[in-house]
DNA sequence: CGCGAACAAAAAGTCAGACTTATACGTCAC
DNA sequence: GTGACGTATAAGTCTGACTTTTTGTTCGCG
């Protein structure tokens, strides 16, 4: 689950980041090292290698004679699967969860395209696998199961699509299906529509054609956005 | 220009990190904590903490009586800016400038689509006096300020969007252009068309015409991968 | 000959303390 | 009020000793 739980800076990370993220500290507040340190009863060593990933994620800027200072949060580095964990794991779950929907709704449907086109057998056979899988638990309480081959399957298509910078979201997309799933409402069985949705796409892919995959997935994605605006207000 | 050069272990970072991304040491490379400190002439604690911050941007692990061990390509943290930059000045640049706009074509027009709706009458101001300014030094060797121009521009599209994941792509696509602009052979003058083309976003946006900044925007970026195409190779 | 347990070595991890350096802020002279 | 100067502060750096985990080896037993 947890990716940093990994020696005492690693423990100390995973307390002081969903503070400064849940805006525990707003922007602009300062900490001190020494006190950090302290708090969370480690040795300055420790508390610096901390301070520096902290740093590293644009959550803080170490200055001297001034301390940590937390910095504003257009500046984060919010596409570190790590800050996004932090994020989503907070109080401003529902606006996080929409931002990433949104970029899910331009990033997959053009990644279906070029899956499409890209994509090799092996990784088609995978797809409708998963596809199936959907099926097989798209009804009767199966959430679970439905989730993890829902993840697989826009894991899947992100790898396929051959671009590197879309692979690298599928990490993004398995929280974004996992905190839906786990902490909104969610209905009792997913959308009979999305689930052969899926299938179609996977089809689609299966048969080359990208204009197709492009537009069906845009209809899944376009669909996961209006489920979460049906649930959480906001124009 | 660059950010992390404060500190001795923001030194040490800017001389391995690029070594790393540039595959100086392959995954699965094992380096030693103690060997590398010897090498930059730092203590270990200094040491130490550079190597956290590389374990932050996934680009190593380290573990105890093994050592930092460098991970696999798709395993790094491709988002992170600093990782993109030092990527970037590396040998690989052609590839990476083109993941980095396909991720563009995906991001870029569905931005500007909701930068119709969202955008604010100062932000349609600032994007239509960067419009004209590129027009300004669109012919006649001003290639750099024509740069400026055309990265506060996209910017403003970003920021517009009032999607907070599409507003920190701004940096990303920063990068981008800057790397074509200065490191590809590009051509004397910018594209006429594209040129006329952010003309016609800005007042798309301006007027609130949604469909027409998208598939506007659609077309500049699609030149833009285009004239990747052109110059380096691949199908 | 194979296999498991005990052992030893190696490297990261942790800590404490002393020292250095940059810098914000207050003070004082003008 | 403005500028130069000094001081206090908190981060930054280094060193050395110690701990912990893990790997690989060795040795004994079946």
């Amino acid at each position: 689950m947890s990716t940093s739980g990994r020696g005492l800076h690693g423990h100390v990370l995973e307390r002081l980041g969903p503070s400064i993220t849940a805006g525990e500290y707003p922007p602009g507040s300062v900490l001190r090292t020494d006190e950090l340190a302290q708090r969370f009863e480690v040795s300055r060593s420790v508390m610096r290698e901390a301070v520096r990933v902290l740093e590293s994620m644009h959550l803080v800027e170490s200055r001297r004679r001034v301390g940590v200072t937390v910095r504003p949060t257009n500046e984060w580095n919010v596409y570190d699967p790590q800050v996004i964990r932090w994020r989503l794991a907070g109080a401003d779950r529902p606006r996080q969860l929409r931002s990433l929907t949104v970029l899910r709704c331009a990033v997959e449907p053009v990644a279906a395209g070029l899956a499409a086109k890209h994509a090799t057998a092996e990784q088609c056979a995978e797809l409708t696998e998963c596809a199936l899988g959907m099926v097989a638990h798209s009804r009767g309480h199966k959430l679970e199961g439905y989730l993890v081959h829902d993840i697989a399957f826009h894991r899947i298509v992100l790898n396929a699509s051959g671009n590197e910078m879309f692979a690298r979201l599928g990490d993004v997309v398995a929280e974004v299906l996992a905190g839906r799933t786990h902490h909104q409402v969610m209905f009792e069985d997913p959308d009979p529509a999305a689930v052969t949705l899926h299938v179609q796409v996977a089809e689609a892919v299966r048969a080359g054609d990208a204009g197709l995959a492009e537009s069906l997935t845009r209809e899944v994605v376009l669909g996961a956005l209006q489920e979460l605006d049906i649930l959480s207000p906001e124009g």
